[in-house]
DNA sequence: TATTGTTATACTCTATAACTATA
DNA sequence: TATAGTTATAGAGTATAACAATA
């Protein structure tokens, strides 16, 4: 977990899988938390204009994709539509709905985040050879796909 | 990112293992997240207990561990004491310095919250053989050796 | 009746700034 | 002077409960 220290292992250990699993998402989300804050954006509201890159969702859409509460949702949207980064508009099918969608501001930003993204995490990347690169990429995607999680 | 359709990816463009592993991240976290959320605590909280599962630290030093300042450790730690999850005690070296570690109820609960994170994520690796297994803790690591992040 | 979203409320998380005590 | 920690303050993130509007 945060110690991995702390189950004495040393790669021969059964947890030492899940150790790992923790660790590195520990350091890769706090690499995304530093590039939202260094613009002014929680690692949450990068998620919602990360969501919002090529679709437009309803509130309860966005609720359901982050895993958080409606009235939660309201205030991040509340906040980043204050900013400009994001707009509302209410749906055309249904009446109680409203749909969210990215100003052209919210588009432009989210764009250069996901470079910096994209340059804040290379170093992580790059430690490997690009053979390595290649099977990680499967089996992470191979862990995703079972999305029994 | 969270959105790694909108890269158009199939496992071919050069992104993909970033996307992947921003995915991955996302989804352990929240698996954590909600190991955490069933035993009311927060991420932030299960992890201070989870680094002291088997040292003690100064404040400082918990501050470091987890990239947060000194003042927010403070309400941290606060909080968990008044649950006697935790406790505090004067530095013996250090006349400024205060020393935090596990109370026994604590100990107590970071046991059953590790066991309680295993058998959650344990969904997630196993959908791999244990060869694929080996092979990513082993990749893994060796991104987190390179701690060029 | 059930669903969509907002508002009110309360608490946690977080940072910044000012402060005390020790080094 | 510098460092360790706390307190005060403010704002963001979060959930629960109550509500209005629509389905």
């Amino acid at each position: 977990m945060d110690n991995p220290e702390a189950s004495g292992r040393d790669s021969a250990e059964p947890d030492g899988l899940i150790d790992a699993l923790v660790q590195v998402s520990f350091t890769t989300t706090a690499v995304l938390s530093k590039v939202a804050a260094d613009n002014d954006l929680s690692l949450t509201q990068l998620r919602v204009l990360a969501i919002l890159r090529d679709r437009r969702l309803r509130m309860a859409g966005l609720a359901d994709y982050l895993g958080l509460e409606k009235s939660t949702m309201s205030g991040l949207v509340d906040r980043a539509e204050k900013r400009g980064l994001l707009q509302r508009a209410a749906s055309l099918d249904d009446g109680r709905a409203v749909d969210v969608f990215l100003s052209p501001d919210g588009a432009e930003l989210i764009e250069r985040l996901y470079a910096g993204i994209l340059r804040s995490l290379s170093p992580m990347t790059t430690a490997l050879t690009p053979a390595e690169q290649r099977r990680l990429q499967t089996l992470l995607e191979r862990m995703l796909g079972t999305s029994a999680v």
